[in-house]
DNA sequence: TTGACATTCAAACAACTGTTTTATACATAT
DNA sequence: ATATGTATAAAACAGTTGTTTGAATGTCAA
């Protein structure tokens, strides 16, 4: 039927710059002139194929932000295939480097957490797929591994909380950065970034053998 | 010279109505019509007072959020005073009870803890007047009352980490209400404030014990 | 070639945006 | 009484917003 080169790339071209934009600026942020204007499209493409701007927001959520949490998750799954048996130590460290350097380049995962920052301050229709797609079904996932393996008399909930709070860190120390840099007095770069991420891990594996 | 009763009391009603509106949709997201409207002043009022929009948010920040920032860190140095002398443990609760509970209303601490989010998010003039009058101080505060307590040969960069990742789990169990719940699964009541300062205390306790 | 469908485009829509203007009221000080 | 500075008010400004329209493309199967 459509063989054309140019066919339905448009709609990808405008989930891709709608993304960037509506990381950087949130969603009342930017209008639908700059991103088509971004995406090389005309004005009217938006609601052509998403039929408004706010489903739009939500496709970028579902087409582009989901694929990449799954592939951050998978990456924290391949960490841990190994012969030796599970330590706390192991799971968190990997956690921990899953999304704070991870499969995604550095771009991606600014995007992706500015993203989810900006749901978590003002949910909209998008948070509650995210919760029932992706976090919950990891976090479950995450509590069964750290079940077996933390303190024993550990609330199934303060378990859950620990988890939670590792990701806070690392929410806060990446979409947060201007405000770190500007407390630490230090550019955000590399060295940083490692310093930071083996900082969460230390500071989570205490943490979280401490909760008993 | 200036008697009459109402008399000034607009411009303090724009800034109560603009902040709330502000924590609640970002500044975007608000018009300048809302925000007279809400606090029952002329549309021209805003511009009358303030000049434009963009100055009565960094007016918010100054007028409304420094002092209610500088109301917390007052009562976090009243915790602390007392005959005994300080305990590693004894910081840290004091630090999480006063950001989690303190001396704020539910709502103010919502606001507070909002409007700082979307800044770190998206960072406008405001945050350099934040980090300068208020952020840097108080970490500094922090890190010198730390710093005799905490495991000896620590870096001062960790020790700035770990301060700035206890204010990440207050941030993101506060204005992350909405995903926290959805993850738990339950209301965020008192109750559950108080298990979450309780649980932020001890993971940072051990944490910080924990970055040796 | 025909008809059907998918896509792009410029133009227009009404509604809303921040800001400015002009006029009016009011209390005070001279 | 007059002038002064402060505050409120309605109306208008020019520009932008999301969305819709209708015509113009191009692509495909019959």
């Amino acid at each position: 039927m459509r063989e054309k080169g140019v066919r339905g790339e448009s709609k990808e071209r405008l989930l891709d710059q709608a993304e960037v934009l509506f990381a950087q600026k949130g969603f009342e942020g930017v209008s639908v002139r700059e991103i088509t204007r971004a995406a090389g499209c005309n004005l009217a493409s938006v609601n052509y194929y998403f039929g408004n701007k706010e489903n739009l927001y939500v496709e970028v959520f579902q087409a582009r932000w989901v694929p990449r949490a799954r592939r951050i998750h998978d990456d924290f799954r391949q960490a841990l295939k190994g012969p030796e048996p599970l330590s706390l130590s192991h799971i968190i460290q990997s956690l921990s480097l899953a999304f704070l350097k991870g499969p995604l380049s550095e771009e991606e995962r600014r995007r992706h957490h500015q993203l989810m920052a900006r749901e978590m301050a003002q949910p909209t229709a998008a948070l509650e797929m995210l919760a029932e797609q992706i976090m919950r079904p990891f976090f479950r996932e995450l509590t069964d591994m750290l079940r077996p393996l933390a303190p024993e008399g550990l609330d199934e909930r303060e378990l859950m909380l620990g988890a939670m709070g590792i990701f806070a860190m690392v929410l806060y120390f990446s979409f947060g950065r201007v405000a770190v840099t500007r407390l630490l007095g230090c550019e955000y770069d590399d060295a940083l970034r490692k310093r930071l991420s083996e900082h969460i891990a230390g500071f989570s594996i205490s943490g979280l053998e401490g909760l008993k």
